[in-house]
DNA sequence: GTTAGTGTGTTATGTTATAACATGTAATGA
DNA sequence: TCATTACATGTTATAACATAACACACTAAC
């Protein structure tokens, strides 16, 4: 108890946490927003963020607007979409390109260029902030081009899944 | 002439080249490649990898098919993914998420970790290697997580287009 | 000469994403 | 007040991307 091992703490990427206070952190976060942009938080891009916090994992987007459609929202596929680009536009969601899923970012505040690190087998997401990833963003070689949007994710296998890896 | 800064030199990773010789080495490598791999180049395979060393600009699946259709091969859908997948397992053909397309190795031997410089504008597409694109990987909060695969795609404008632009 | 492995071909279908146009509603301002 | 506009959502149809499942040919190994 006196002393962790600095590992234990540092590469809990995959942690769980208080769900509860995430969610409420999250709408408050997006609301704040909206209103200071004097943006429209409407019914349905509010319902389509709520999906992606409660699930905090990648969705498909016809899985999210299965949802929709479940609770009286429209369902056909450019719902989903226009909704989404404006989130991903505004930095709320995110695209994991590998897994074609959307997900609802973790800290529209900070990460304008974040790592997904993607676990092959079990699946899960996490996402991790351009300071925390050791992502050294550009470099010399390219700075002579201006970058505006990164797609990094890094796949792989969680400790937890390949300690039950068999072979 | 006696003197260039360094910049004109350092940023051009859009920069043209000698095509002529770059075919002849990918050729010459991908041909050795197999052979110690004990790997059939057949003609398909072969083909499909000269359509995109040719082009050097990342091609859809569907376009592929139809340079392949118009050389006398088959153009189903199946036959480009799988030659395709099987390139990119053996590290000669990657593929550009963010644009459903696939291109050649720029370096087959090296590039285990390469990121993709994408110009939204002229589509241009570089790809740079893990040494000079500044990248840092793994950082110690992930270090728990086995890095199998990354994507690494930056979008943005490159300078050439900058400077084309009107606004 | 049967078997196993590999490569290609074919049909059908699944999955992801967008184009184009219609409708509704609220704010703006002549 | 009522035309104009900006914006949000709805609808139909289709485009674009990808894979499943099965068939067949060829080669190598036993």
């Amino acid at each position: 108890m006196k002393k962790k091992k600095k590992n234990e703490n540092s590469s809990k990427i995959f942690l769980g946490h208080d769900h509860g206070v995430c969610f409420g952190d999250a709408i408050t976060q997006i609301e704040d927003y909206f209103i200071k942009k004097k943006l429209q938080l409407t019914p349905l891009r509010r319902k389509v963020f709520e999906i992606l916090i409660e699930d905090h994992k990648p969705l498909g987007a016809y899985e999210i607007l299965e949802k929709l459609g479940k609770t009286g929202f429209s369902s056909s596929p450019p719902i989903a979409y226009r909704v989404l680009d404006f989130l991903i536009v505004h930095g709320f969601v995110h695209k994991v390109q590998g897994l074609n899923g959307f997900i609802a970012c973790s800290n529209p505040n900070h990460s304008h260029f974040p790592t997904f690190v993607i676990c092959r087998k079990c699946e899960k997401v996490a996402e991790v902030s351009e300071e925390k990833s050791g992502l050294k963003l550009p470099s010399p070689e390219i700075s002579n081009f201006k970058i505006e949007k990164t797609t990094i994710e890094l796949t792989g296998i969680c400790s937890t899944c390949e300690n039950a890896e068999i072979r």
